[in-house]
RNA sequence: GGAGAGCUGGCCGAGUCGGUCGAAGGCGCUCGCCUGCUAAGCGAGUAAGGGGGUAAAGCCCCCUUCGAGGGUUCGAAUCCCUCGCUCUCCGCCA
């Protein structure tokens, strides 16, 4: 969420920042709401200081004995009451209205945001690693799996429906070491491990800001909790309501947890594979820094991420999102792509953001620092995939096949398989 | 699911025959004093959100908030109703 006070004082800011998104959030309907409600509210406020101030005269009035000028008084202030409910009626039309309005509004990108209109405008930071040469024809996951027999998505359809997995036998076991992998360097790197519900309340969801913009790519249950989408939202809002330290800032956090996303409007998009699924498991790394350091923590957080692609040495590239690419709650996005030898091409594994105080104003999480300044200051949260499981397995199966359809077990994670060095096809047609 | 108790400021915790209570006291924290150092001690200050005033930092005025919502009343942390959550006991259960 934005803060009403500088969208008020800078509406061009805000105005350039809204183009630059290709947004389509207007400023100047809001100024219109906002200058409204104030109006409204300061019209209410002097009705209730006068009704104050008559009911403290009332008071006096009543020990005094003066009976008649006290009724007097209770007359005027119910007549002063009439008016308040029907203004405050307005009052709380008008706050709901800029609320509203203020929680559909995306972050403001930061300056080192490159501009750019979508995706094909995002620059390249890096690359690491090289991509395989192949001497033999290469398969991709979605036929490599099944015939090892550790992906099955046709039984995955029978027991969900389409675009969901079902690991099973080695693929299981490399799923878990995966997960197990993930959490132990991150823990090694001073990330505290938490495991948090798979469903989260409304409130939870505003706060890092899938709702209510975006309702439709969530699961509901019926008593009106959401499976989580990511492991962010509820990482991020383990310190809603709460006023940290900031003698324990940074604060590094991560998580495994399935993650659930409807894909509303990614009909007919990476339709094979486990590429996009309706259910995946990722590990979410989750920070809250000051505003002095949110920036360099994101590099860092970054670095964390590709440090497990490096230990899996799978080829990947960092772009950084333009503008027109960013996320609703972000400032700053690094990706992390990939590389896919089916797509021939690099594909997002990690996302990594910067949401500046954007998430904290919504999830009112604040620090305080004794001595620095007075009262509390908003924080910085950061959020990114490290990483999103099924899309490093499914690199992996693919990077690390053999000619004879075996798969190598990335030396990583080979003491998470029981020092499983290979994953063989088997003897027989797998049923 | 049944019965009971509770939900107050950063934390703990007073506060019910409704008024001067945004709220005693304590802890913590800030500033100052004192003390070879430290500890202890002394004094002052210290909730959040919102609206307005001032050129502006400071500051000043006002409104709202004692789990949430509603009701009674001139006036509610205090009375009534509904809901949520926490705890204890019972039942059930991975």
């Amino acid at each position: 969420m934005l803060d009403a006070r500088f969208v008020r004082e800078n509406p061009d800011v805000v105005r350039k920042a809204m183009a630059d998104r290709c947004a389509s959030w207007s400023v100047d309907g809001f100024l219109e709401l906002d200058t409204e409600r104030r109006a409204l509210i300061g019209e209410l406020e002097g009705l209730q200081a006068r009704r104050n101030e008559a009911s403290k005269l009332i008071g006096g009035l009543m020990r005094d004995g003066k009976r008649d000028e006290a009724e007097a008084l209770k007359a005027e202030v119910r007549e002063i009451n009439e008016r308040i409910s029907a203004i405050e009626a307005h009052v709380e039309a008008a706050d709901t209205d800029v609320r509203n309005m203020l929680l559909t509004a995306p972050n403001l990108p930061d300056e080192s945001t490159p501009f750019g209109e979508d995706e094909t405008f995002n620059p390249e930071v890096r690359r690491w690693g090289t991509p395989r040469q192949f001497d033999f024809e290469p398969q991709a996951h979605w036929d490599l799996g099944p015939s090892l027999g550790i992906i099955d998505f046709e039984r995955a359809v029978k027991l969900a429906e389409s675009r969901f997995v079902l690991l099973g036998r080695d693929g299981a076991r490399l799923n878990r070491a995966l997960i197990n992998f993930m959490l132990d360097v991150h823990g090694a790197n001073g990330f505290v491990e938490w495991s948090p519900p798979a469903l989260a309340n409304a409130e939870t969801l505003t706060g890092t800001g899938q709702l209510p913009k975006f309702e439709e790519d969530l699961y509901q249950t019926t008593d009106g909790l959401y499976l989580i989408p990511t492991a962010e939202v509820q990482l991020t809002n383990i310190h809603r309501d709460e006023v940290l330290e900031a003698s324990d800032l940074p604060l590094r956090y991560c998580a495994y947890t399935p993650c659930f996303r409807e894909e509303a409007g990614s009909a007919g998009r990476d339709t094979r594979g486990m590429i996009r699924v309706h259910q995946f498991d990722k590990v979410e790394m989750v920070k809250f820094a000051s505003p002095e350091t949110s920036f360099d923590e994101l590099e860092t957080m970054v670095a964390a991420a590709e440090g497990i692609l490096q230990k899996l040495d799978l080829p990947y590239r960092v772009i950084i999102l333009c503008t027109g690419d960013l996320g609703f709650s972000a400032a700053k996005t690094y990706d992390l792509e990939v590389w896919l030898p089916s797509y021939d091409g690099y594909k997002e594994i990690s996302s990594c953001s910067n949401c500046t105080d954007f998430q904290a104003r919504r999830a009112a999480i604040k620090y305080r620092s004794t001595g620095e300044f007075k009262g509390s200051r908003l924080a910085h949260t950061l959020n990114g995939s490290g990483l999103a499981v099924g899309r490093t397995l499914a690199a992996v199966i693919e990077n690390y096949q053999n000619a004879d359809g075996s798969i190598s077990v990335p030396a990583a994670l080979q003491p998470y398989m029981g020092g499983q060095t290979v994953i063989e096809p088997p003897a027989k047609p797998v049923g």
